[in-house]
DNA sequence: GATGAATGAGTCTTCATTCAT
DNA sequence: CATGAATGAAGACTCATTCAT
């Protein structure tokens, strides 16, 4: 990996013309297939530019390196995500609801997220144990996450919905036990069905985090 | 004229006499530095070599490259901690204990196992991800850690201690996030405090298996 | 992160721009004067690089190792004579001839061809030995030869001009003794003078396979 | 090939002790044996003394390098075989006798020469074309070779048996067209039974030097 | 803007040879 | 004498990045 130190952050053009978008499309698309074909380290920024039937110099043109690529379909992938979790942690939704019910839905919402290809994921996670920017995104997404179910949880305890726990750990323990099975799930690594994983997890945190409902009936 | 048709795998030399001995730990040692120090891919060989005060030869008499290191220190490092899991995990120590005393036990163990410097711990994980091998070792550690806790809630459910639970979709749910959470943790960017981190998860999946437990008194 | 898995046969860059052209030339070029001063072994790709005034990495756009640039040198420079070869053994042109000049100007023209410089030729019959891809080149020009001498000899014994020989053993006996006749006299150590040697050759594969010619007058 | 220049031609001790006698013995079946198997480059001095059940040092002990042990193995085979021709060209033997039969014996006796495996015989004329070393030995056998030739061909000039020739352009063809026969038949490479090429060789070699036999009977 | 030829620092890897034991 | 661990210079090859056209 020569010449890697060029710190000065040339900051490629932002596309505005129609054309411009179009290119950048195809770089990003070609890119994503290179990734999934060999792997991050194995593309070369050639290959990317003559899968999108361009010169290497217009790859430049458009991104700063693979990194950045990379960079770009984590934040594409998962600002939605974030947002949709968050938003389903709203004390609103859950006023009247039977919490297991809620967080089933919830653990479906993200267990079912498939924004990003399986090679893409496993790119992006290969990345957030050797690349800070990657841990940085990841934690500017987890922040708001385990905050809003902090929130959650404290709110729902003041109306007795929800056990006594220590709220700060039971947002790292249960943000951290659906995130790696979301992603054991996706990487079809799991060695167990989808489904039945979505209940034993959403069964986990409503135990959890919840008294014993009522039994049925 | 190097690299010709390489013909024969290379076994590296076995040290049977002490200064060989010697010399393999030498070089282990001084890869785990240089890994600590620049990470996976920005060391060299003939860095690992310098360190250890030897020439770069003597590396490849002993590894076959980088990477054959890193698996021998991942191996050397979990097998002790799937050993101690596993029998922890065995129903015999379970009978007439409090269930939720005998979970914090293990999570504890689990999470403070530091067999391997976080920044050797982040690089197995990074290449968890890119290199078929490491999950090749992870799952073959990851395999009969999930069978015994399948085969405990097996036998403690039907002691009537366990609640009804899908069994293999729990082992899962439980493996996972117990595991995910160490890593969390020994990478020391879980932001939660570790024994508070410890009873929780403890708490989640205590709460998640068994019954609650009698009121303390 | 150079020699990953090296999946794709790294098809060397075809040159359609003049300027291509011209590098391609010029690294052929440097190779050649590489070769002839220092062997094959001898010789590394960055001095054929430098010596033509190019970075390594150029080197390797236009070909694949010094193995190939040695290969097309070999094409070059034999395929045009085993043409003529083929072309002066056509039985069409040895009608009213006499045997023993036509043979002499086909001996000559072999043994003054001189399309390669003695220095690579040396090289080229080094690899003949060690390597198969350049055995098979040669087969693939002496075949065509050998085919031709067959057929020369059936019909000039047909037309009562040679003798009774076994044709396709005469065929091999006469490439081979002049095939190694030439290399013996371009590489200089045949230590007889050209012409003399000439006069002999044809001489021998004259009175071999013709009758005697009556005498002149 | 590291370490080349190292010029002190440090004399290895030559042996006379019977044990040292079978060591030098056993490190040269074993070279031979990897010669075979991999060629002379690909053949490292590390193989051999480990096929030999011997150190490495052990290996320097005996001889200088492996080029050493290939010009001794060249010796070893050719010498006894350049005898044999010279005596076969005494003029002596040749009086009363049919010269295309005396001629056909000594083409055998080449053609048959087996004192080399192929492998063996493919490196030493690969190196015949690097290593002046290995030219001038050839040389030095073909030179007696060729000096009996010539004065073979005199007499029996002088006896009116041979053809008017030049008898030193004479002896270079007849040695070279027999010498790269004999090659590529002990190659296997040449595409002709090993009978018919000796009858063909002895005929054209015959047919050259020799007046037409009488008819027989 | 687009192109792709050119660059060369940086890695890995080999192996002849030495020399302490 | 025998051993084989240690050496490190040397060579092949890659690929991010630039820049003339």
């Amino acid at each position: 990996m020569p010449r890697r130190k060029t710190a000065a952050p040339r900051t490629p053009r932002v596309p505005q013309q129609a054309r411009s978008r179009r290119t950048r499309e195809r770089i990003l698309e070609a890119a994503v297939a290179c990734f999934e074909e060999r792997g991050f380290d194995a593309t070369t920024t050639a290959q990317i530019a003559r899968r999108a039937r361009l010169g290497v110099g217009t790859f430049y043109g458009y991104f700063q390196d693979k990194r950045s690529i990379l960079l770009e379909l984590l934040h594409g992938a998962i600002d939605g995500l974030a947002d949709a979790v968050v938003k389903g942690l709203d004390p609103e939704r859950w006023h009247g609801r039977r919490p297991r019910e809620a967080v089933r839905e919830l653990v479906d919402l993200v267990f079912h997220s498939a924004n990003l290809r399986p090679g893409v994921q496993r790119i992006i996670w290969e990345r957030y144990f050797k690349d800070p920017d990657f841990r940085a995104v990841a934690e500017s997404i987890e922040r708001p996450i385990r905050a809003a179910l902090t929130r959650l949880v404290e709110e729902l305890r003041a109306a007795g919905q929800a056990r006594e726990v220590d709220v700060e750990a039971a947002a790292f323990v249960v943000h951290a036990s659906v995130q790696w099975m979301a992603v054991r799930l996706l990487l079809g690594n799991a060695g167990v069905d989808l489904e039945r994983a979505t209940d034993a997890a959403a069964d986990m945190v409503a135990s959890y985090l919840f008294r014993p409902e009522p039994a049925d009936g």
